[in-house]
DNA sequence: CGGTCAGTTGAACCTGATCAAGTCAGGTGG
DNA sequence: CCACCTGACTTGATCAGGTTCAACTGACCG
């Protein structure tokens, strides 16, 4: 253990001593989403909960395919993306997550992560001991119910990942997923956000090659439904953008 | 309520009672896969747990988008699907469940099921009232950990299920899905099976139309790699078939 | 100031979709 | 028992969306 990590880590929990121990989650924005908020003061030891807090460089990986399951990870700051480092290729994004997101929880079934987790921004995660939350599940209802729909919302989302691959056109998909994005980005719908992943990244979590990525963005550019500088982009037409991403398909009026 | 179940389920509910109030888990041939052998015998009321079996045709929903959720489904025998309604066509088929899989896990985060469940096969399933289950996991650790095994597989799945659809080719998907269905189907891999999908059915799984997949059938068989009659199926050449599978793409050779 | 990495743009090509007949098995009713 | 119907599948010809290959631009970083 700690063979690939140790280097990481060092710096990491040098930066978690340097931050004042302070690993309780009652001061986190998040809370109420990685946890239940009303059962974090009264239950238990929710400062026990996180064992430690890392910090990530852009690129760094948190977790690797076939890496042991100990943790899962609460997303505190910036953003990662799931991996699957399938045999063929550079790995396919299997999703992205944001702030008060919780990751790694696919390891669970077999002990072993499936899917590697790295960072697309820099990011701070919090590391939650398994064991723990379970210990803490099971006497507190109200920590296990969050803890299932925490679960059973990872599933219903790789269910809606499978429609855009399974169903719609390359501008489609592009369109859905910046809905998507602006949406989860800033949990409310802002239509002004930072678009942290490459376009390579975009295109592995569309099926898309970057080349036609790229080309749709320019296309929505020059539709005027989005407007883009560098990696920050506004949505203009977001009514239009909308349309756009669930029309039956081919041109938006015809037939 | 009922509303829509009610004719479907009198008939079930009758053979339910028919079969004897046979509601224990101890005599059915999954268990140890739908819940963890070791805790039934001693821990709680493990009969309590099931509050029905339903009897489906082939066709039946057991479960429609939208649903309230109060329960999760053991498959007993049969196989179902698992579809989201797209606002478009007719209907993504997310995933089969096969006996021993349980359906329905992702309603539990929002309250509400995002994705049906319809019968592929005539099948019986197992209703298990949620907070039946809960319970008995916050009381038996076993339990607890075994259903969270169950979630996280559920996960995991989801993310299998994406590689084909962003990376494979037309054939590739098709010796994939073969080559997981037929290891799902006798857990074990037997080369010898019945393809109760339609090819629709396939095809809606695989994003595929089911021309192409009746196409890349008629080749495989033409390659001597699978043979087929009617519905049912035999694999010939499983490492071929396995090899094809997951070819870097393009051409068998070449290169 | 060269090097690298992310993105852009163009042209040719190829895979799978689409449209359109047609086959075949099973079920139904006469 | 046969005629008919329906739903599942097959097969062919054409078309188009996205990939591929390739050259080029432009930031950023030492």
């Amino acid at each position: 253990m700690g063979t690939r990590s140790a280097p990481l880590n060092a710096a990491a929990v040098a930066a978690a001593r340097a931050a004042g121990e302070g690993l309780s989650c009652l001061g986190c924005p998040h809370l109420g989403v990685c946890m239940p908020a009303q059962a974090v003061p009264r239950t238990g030891r929710p400062d026990r909960l996180v064992s430690r807090r890392l910090l990530l460089q852009r690129r760094e990986p948190l977790l690797s395919t076939g890496d042991r399951f100990t943790a899962v990870y609460g997303v505190r700051r910036g953003l990662l993306k799931g991996v699957l480092a399938a045999d063929v290729a550079g790995g396919l994004v299997t999703g992205f997550f944001f702030p008060g997101d919780l990751a790694g929880l696919d390891g669970i079934a077999r002990d072993r992560h499936p899917t590697g987790v790295l960072a697309v921004t820099d990011a701070e995660v919090c590391v939650i001991p398994f064991d723990r939350l379970e210990a803490w599940a099971s006497r507190a209802p109200a920590v296990q119910r969050h803890l299932h729909r925490l679960l059973s919302r990872e599933i219903g989302r790789g269910c809606m990942a499978l429609l855009p691959l399974a169903r719609l056109t390359a501008a489609q998909r592009v369109a859905d997923f910046l809905l998507r994005f602006a949406a989860a980005q800033s949990h409310g719908s802002a239509s002004d956000f930072v678009l942290a992943p490459t376009l390579e990244e975009m295109g592995s979590h569309l099926g898309l090659k970057m080349e036609t990525v790229s080309r749709v963005l320019a296309q929505l550019v020059s539709q005027r439904l989005i407007a883009r500088e560098r990696r920050s982009l506004r949505i203009l037409e977001f009514a239009d953008l909308d349309r756009l991403a669930r029309a039956q398909s081919a041109g938006p009026e015809a037939r």
